[in-house]
This record gives C-alpha cells, sequence and structure tokens, in this order.
DNA sequence: GCTTGACCTGTGCCCGGGACACAGGTTCAT
DNA sequence: ATGAACCTGTGTCCCGGGCACAGGTCAAGC
C-alpha cells in the first residue's frame, strides 16, 4: 500500500505519513518498478500506534524514545509514565501562561475602551499599548 | 550603543536585538570602521514598544503592521483593537484545546495506575497506549 | 501506438520567535 | 606585541508537519 492509501485509510493527509517515514519511525519497502514506498501493515499499527501518543501529548521525539525502547525488547511502559507526567507538568505551565496573558489581554481591552484612538508620533508608536505598559511598570 | 549595550539596558538578550534588527523593525546605523551596528534612542524607543506589544500577546507579524501603519503616518489603534481581540480569539481557543488535552492525560495517568508494565508484542508496543485509545473509538 | 489529463510521488523548503554555534574582530591591560 | 576577555555578524536549528514543485504513473480514449 502507498502513502495516500495508508494516510486515508487512518485518516491523516499523505504529508503526515511522509513525515513519520522521513524521520525514520515507519520504514516502508520500495517498489524497485517505481520507486514508491510500499507499506506494511505493520506499519498500519505503527501509524496507528504514533497517532494515539501523539493525541495524548507526547512530542514526536517522545515517541521515538518509546519506539527504540520497545525495539530493544524492553518494556516502554515506565518511560510512557513516566514522560505522560512531564508532559502534563509542561500543560500546566503553559496553561498558567496563558491564563494570565488572557487576563492581561482582557485588561488591554477594557481600558481601552474608554481612550481615543491617537496619531503616532516620534516618541510614541502607539498611546494604547505604551500607556498600558507602563501601568504595570514599578513607578 | 551597540546591541549588547542596547540589550542590556532593556533586559533582552543580543539575540533579540539582532532579530528585531535582521528583520527589519529596528534600523541601526553601521559604524564604517569596525562594521558593527549603531543603535540610536529612537531604536531604544522601537523595542520598547516591541517588547510591550509582545507582552500583550502580539505577535512579531502583528507588530509589523502596526509599524507600518504608524509609518505612513495614520493611527495604528483601530488595527491594534481589532489584532487584540483577534489574538484573544485565538488564545481562547488554544486554552480550551489545553484543556481538553490534560483532562485526557489525567485520565489516562489514573487508568494506568491500574495496569500493570508490559513487553511489546508484534502487536503491540505499549498497551497502556493502545489500549486507552482504544476506550475512546466507537465500537 | 500515442495522447490526454487526473492523480500520485519524493524532495526540499517554509512557518515563529528567537537560541545557539562559530569564526573572526576588537579592546584593554600588560 | 601579546594575551585574554569580550564582542560581532551570519548561518543554522528547533516542531510537526504544510505546501509547492517537477516529474512519474495509469487508465481511458483514439
Amino acid at each position: 500500500m502507498r502513502v495516500n492509501q495508508l494516510a486515508r485509510e487512518i485518516g491523516v493527509t499523505g504529508d503526515t505519513v511522509r513525515f513519520y517515514t522521513r524521520i525514520g519511525y515507519l520504514k516502508p519497502a520500495k517498489n524497485p518498478s517505481n520507486g514508491y514506498k510500499v507499506y506494511s501493515p505493520k506499519d498500519r499499527r505503527l501509524l496507528r500506534f504514533i497517532l494515539s501518543a501523539r493525541q495524548l501529548g507526547f512530542s514526536v521525539e517522545d515517541i521515538g524514545r518509546i519506539l527504540h525502547t520497545a525495539d530493544q525488547g524492553h518494556s516502554p511502559c515506565p518511560l510512557v509514565r513516566e514522560l505522560i507526567q512531564q508532559r502534563l507538568t509542561e500543560n500546566e505551565k503553559q496553561f498558567h501562561d496563558s491564563s494570565r496573558l488572557r487576563r492581561r489581554m482582557r485588561d488591554a481591552i477594557d481600558a481601552w475602551s474608554r481612550k481615543p484612538d491617537r496619531e503616532p508620533t516620534g516618541d510614541m508608536v502607539c498611546h494604547l499599548i505604551e500607556e498600558f505598559s507602563d501601568d504595570g511598570l514599578p513607578s
């Protein structure tokens, strides 16, 4: 089976399949008559696994480590448990950062609703932004 | 003043200053005796503006449009109001996505706490991931 | 056989927002 | 003049694919 057949069957784009092939996670054979890559049922299982892991928040590199461990015949489960914990912690941090930014944006929009537009000057590009930032500074 | 002088004064790295210079937002003169870039007080004001805008969630490209508008002598304020609204909407979407992922990760960790580790098989890389994903599928 | 046109392929570069590596230049004290 | 510390511009890298491109393939029609 060729890239787009596999891709459609699984529900991703051909580019995605090509990408995982390019980085060596899928290892299709090569049809010698036309140079096209030929994917096996094992590749299909692997691709499904990769996509499941991605949906759980594992990075592509994480998945590489997991696959490598399994290739050695070792159980990847301890690594999987460790990695998802790390990703969860990351997610929580970025969730927090995102919340702070959102509050800041809302505060700005609110403050700006009571301010006029102005022409730029030599010292000022946009007084909305510049004055809002000054408000947050230590005087 | 040279890149690292400016950078330190504002509290960013030289790479950041170089980056905004490279993309043309800062326009230092060139010291002909040594080829070094020479930043003016205007560049310093601009850099401050850029960083303030970044902190409010504007993208680097947004800032380019804002600077361009101001360069034409028009008020960038309407654009600024429009763009922050867009970024806020984006942030809200990604906040939501992030929340869903987080719940999924926590559910996985919880489910996995009651499951053993296993060796990989020809059909299975890591049963934790594969079975957890199956749970979400329409049977 | 040949052509047409739709579909498919691999390859290589693109994105953001800087970070980092590198080779070489400069500066100040010696 | 020499050494060491610091500095500079430039090029490349990161992620997870997306996209453009030139060319290959394949069935239908003549």
